[in-house]
DNA sequence: CCCGGCATCCTCCATCCGGGTGATGCCGGG
DNA sequence: CCCGGCATCACCCGGATGGAGGATGCCGGG
């Protein structure tokens, strides 16, 4: 099955697909609620599947595939390699992530070893899991004082918003700097960004 | 000509092109490099560009395609469609400007349209066109001082690193503020990245 | 049951930031 | 030739920021 918001992506996998003997797409979605649809009736066992989509995002389509359809291999195949997707594609569960510059030959085999039960990464993604010493993730709470910041919100304003006080806003940004590894709010929000937490 | 460097995109477009009696594929490129050469030997009337691709990028090999051979009609095909990444290539002279979540009869239309003289936007670009009432844009001076706040420095070490007074870099900045519609460096880098600028 | 993480709060303080006002020299386009 | 944008600099000031140190209550996992 071939879950992608992008037709021209969609047909190209397809295509791809098209005179490989022992695989067969037996469905497309343009969506994480079509794809839940399709995975019911279509029964695939592999499962190609992009992250940025509109509705239904493809974490959360995983999410709803393990529990339901806990059989369907999913793979993540997407432009992105930053940190927070990768973890939490990770977390969902995936059989296997990479990137859409893999040739074709690449995806036949990610494939197969997936339907197999074997995992495939992306070199990328690979080292970004490994050469991870110290990935701290901000807190719920630290991260809405961080989008606050990221609004150019002052201290006090997001206090009056969080119904906090002062000093907490600033308690929770050090703890953010920290988990970061930055100094000021501006470089805070230039990490998140790269990390996808914002 | 189609010029993009994931091979599913490329078979994407070549297939949906494939059984469209009035176009045809001549030629596929994986980077700007590429484009340049096929588009000498095969002499397309009509280049599909995507922007984001390693070594020459799209802006730049559009640049070099209007020079070298002005015939071609460029439509970029894109996922984005930042302030930065349409106004450049708009500056680059381009015939059509397209997401690439476009289904493929509006992309059949597109070539037909860019061949026969005619201009393509997308709903969105088209309004980010509209929609730009005061985008002003930061010197390059200014750019250069936001991406050193991105990186967390302070006015100080902005002013030491760039060999100029730290009420310069106030001044800079200040501007940056005006141009970007912000209050804070925070806010600042995050409408910059967003637009684009870093 | 206790430890760690989270969220909340406090005080003190040096430094930094952003706003205001004003100025100079240079350059390129009208 | 003059205007506007760019880049450079100075002084002043109030408020914001970030660091240090400590404190409380809550919750969930080992």
């Amino acid at each position: 099955m071939i879950v992608d918001d992008h037709p021209v992506v969609r047909d190209g996998l397809r295509g791809m697909f098209d005179h490989v003997g022992d695989i067969e797409v037996v469905a497309e979605a343009a969506d994480g609620f079509q794809a839940l649809a399709m995975a019911r009736r279509a029964r695939p066992h592999v499962a190609l599947m992009d992250l940025r989509m509109p509705g239904l995002d493809g974490i959360g389509t995983i999410e709803r595939l393990r529990t339901d359809h806990p059989q369907i291999k999913v793979i993540v195949l997407t432009t992105y390699d930053t940190d927070a997707d990768v973890t939490r594609a990770m977390a969902a569960g995936v059989a296997g992530y990479l990137l859409k510059d893999a040739p074709r030959e690449e995806l036949h085999r990610a494939v197969r070893t997936a339907a197999a039960g074997g995992a495939v990464l992306a070199p990328s993604v690979a080292s970004a899991l490994i050469s991870r010493p110290a990935a701290q993730e901000p807190s719920p709470r630290e991260l809405e004082v961080l989008r606050l910041v990221a609004r150019g919100a002052a201290n006090k304003e997001i206090a009056r918003a969080l119904l906090i006080s002062e000093t907490t806003v600033k308690t929770h940004l050090k703890h953010v700097f920290a988990k970061l590894g930055v100094e000021t709010r501006a470089a805070a929000v230039v990490v998140a960004m790269e990390r996808g937490l914002l």
